[in-house]
DNA sequence: ATGCCGGGCGAAGCCCGA
């Protein structure tokens, strides 16, 4: 069962790019962030006809998140709990049943934040927190669990090409790494760093300043899973290389692995 | 680089991203 996350910067240019990596990495199941479009702007044929099932969580303009699945998708829900009064699509979750197994994946949007100082980064840090409430919940059903997706956060120094500028932004601010590790230490794993522990491995490179060229990226997406996915996993990586292709998102995806038997 | 690129919106130039 392989689980990929991809930031696509909006659904609709990104399609031929999208479905390309899709037919050449053939996930099972996909979170896709950032889609730029309502529900029922989203490409959905497109996506079906590669034997993919959709639900999508979709805004206008901005955010917007889905997943797609080759095994059917159940008890979808939209939208994080926790504040009545946020509006913008950043979280679905769904179950999938593997092998007979119940697998619940969410595909998360978190918030930039930036600039630090501002409503923002308030904004960013109060959902980190609803993000751990809801986490932990989740967790309480001892069952495995993917939370897939762009997190915003950039985990360690190791994660960043060059620490000291991004001393003060909102992706790497003390707080928001601190709020991080409060969620891995309710007891999940990042995928990737479970299999792989080489520093200046990105998922992010700005589509400024020549940062692809020169590998000035940032690990930022992420793949946690809870102990009895984690029990699962058997690979993670980076697909980099859809970076340096035609009209690419700025993010690239990532994936793991779980051997559902 | 408090905006160099790129996308949305909407039809010029601003908002936003990380």
């Amino acid at each position: 069962m392989k689980i990929a996350s991809f930031n696509v910067n909006s659904i609709k240019a990104r399609l031929t790019n999208l479905t390309d990596w899709l037919k050449e990495a053939t996930p099972d199941i996909v979170c896709l962030q950032e889609l730029k479009c309502l529900d029922e702007a989203f490409p959905r044929s497109e996506i079906e006809d590669l034997g993919y099932n959709v639900a999508t969580h979709g805004q206008k303009t901005y955010n917007g998140v889905a997943i797609l699945s080759k095994l059917p998708l159940e008890d979808v829900t939209r939208g994080l709990p926790g504040d009545d009064g946020d509006d913008h699509a950043r979280y679905i979750e769904a179950v999938v049943s593997a092998n007979g197994t119940a697998l619940r994946v969410a595909s998360i949007y978190l918030p930039n934040g930036n600039p630090v100082g501002t409503d923002k980064f308030e904004y960013k840090l109060r959902w980190m927190d609803r993000l751990i409430d809801q986490t932990a919940k989740l967790l309480s059903y001892e069952e495995p669990l993917a939370l897939a997706g762009d997190y915003n956060v950039i985990p360690t120094a190791d994660d960043v090409h060059d620490p000291a500028a991004w001393a003060n932004d909102a992706l790497f601010r003390p707080e928001t790494r601190a709020k991080f590790r409060e969620l891995v230490n309710l007891g999940l794993t990042d995928a990737f760093r479970a299999c792989h522990t080489e520093a200046h491995r990105y998922t992010f490179w700005d589509y400024q300043a020549g940062a692809w060229a020169k590998d000035n990226g940032i690990r930022i997406d992420h793949i946690l899973l809870s102990p009895q996915a984690a029990d699962l996993l058997t690979g993670s990586d980076i697909d980099r290389n859809v970076r340096g292709r035609e009209k690419p998102s700025d993010h690239v995806p990532i994936w793991a692995e779980l051997d559902f038997g």
